[in-house]
DNA sequence: GGCGTACGATTACATTTGTAGTCAAAGGAT
DNA sequence: ATCCTTTGACTACAAATGTAATCGTACGCC
C-alpha cells in the first residue's frame, strides 16, 4: 500500500475521484482540458496506478472501468502531513503564518478557518 | 531559477539554512544523525544543489563553504503553495479542516493559529 | 468471415533522483 | 622530496517519472 503517486499520476487520480468509474478514453477526454497528453500516456499512467494499487479495474466488455482504490481523504491527509512534517516540524500554525505573510489568505478563508477552530474547541 | 529541489537535497538545504556556511564534511557530520548517507552521497547532493543555483559556494583554501542561495521562506512558500493548490484548490481552510479531522491539531497549535488570525483581522 | 479498429500490454527512451565509487590534484606530515 | 589524505570533479548505475510508440488481439462492421 501507499506506493507513492507521482504528480502526473495524481492528475489522473483527481479525475477519477470526481467521476469514477471511467474507461481510459473518457479519462483522456476529461484530462484534455488541463494536460496535453496523448491517449497512450494516459494509459501508461493508468497501468502504473493499477500496479501501485491506487486504482482498481472492472472489466466492461473488452475495456476496463477504472475507479480509485484509495480514498482521496487518505491521500490528501498523507500528503499534507508529509509536507507539514518536512517543512514545519509537524505543526500547522507555521504554515498558516506563512500563508498569512504571503497574502494568500482571503477573508473568506480566514472566516472559514475560524469557524473550524470554534467548532473544535466546543 | 527554481530548479526543483528533491527530498534528499532538501535535507541538505535544511542543514545549511540552519548553520551556513559549512564545508562538505561538516554538513555530512550534521546529517549523520538523521540520514545514513556516505560523504560521497552528500557531496553529490551538494553539487546538484549548486548546479540548480540553490547553493552558492565560497572557496576556503582547497575546500568550499556552502551557503543557501535561496531563502528558506521563499522555498517553503513555494512548496506549500504548490501543495495547497494541487490538493485544496488554493484554499487553506480545507487543509486545516483535514488536519482537524485527523486529530493532528494540538490545543497549542489551535491557539497559535487563532492568535495569528486575530492579528490579521486587526 | 475477413478487416479495420479500438483496447490493454509491452517496450522505449530521456531525465531526475537516490546512492555511491573512482580519480586527479592539492596540502600536510615526515 | 615523498607519501598519505582530503577534496571537489567525474563516472556509475538502478529506480522512478514523464512521455509515448508499437504490438497482439478481440470485436464489430460489411
Amino acid at each position: 500500500m501507499a506506493e507513492r503517486i507521482s504528480d502526473a499520476e495524481h492528475a489522473v487520480m483527481e479525475v477519477l475521484w470526481d467521476h469514477a468509474p471511467l474507461d481510459a478514453q473518457s479519462i483522456y477526454d476529461r484530462l484534455s482540458g488541463s494536460q496535453s497528453w496523448t491517449l497512450a500516456t494516459v494509459k501508461t499512467l493508468l497501468s502504473r496506478l493499477v500496479s501501485k494499487d491506487a486504482l482498481a479495474t472492472e472489466a466492461q466488455g473488452r475495456k476496463f472501468l477504472y475507479r480509485p482504490a484509495i480514498e482521496r481523504t487518505a491521500y490528501v491527509a498523507h500528503e499534507s502531513g508529509r509536507l507539514v512534517d518536512r517543512l514545519f516540524g509537524g505543526k500547522l500554525s507555521p504554515l498558516v503564518a506563512q500563508f498569512a505573510e504571503s497574502e494568500k489568505l482571503s477573508p473568506e478563508d480566514i472566516a472559514e478557518i475560524e469557524a473550524l477552530l470554534q467548532e473544535l474547541k466546543k
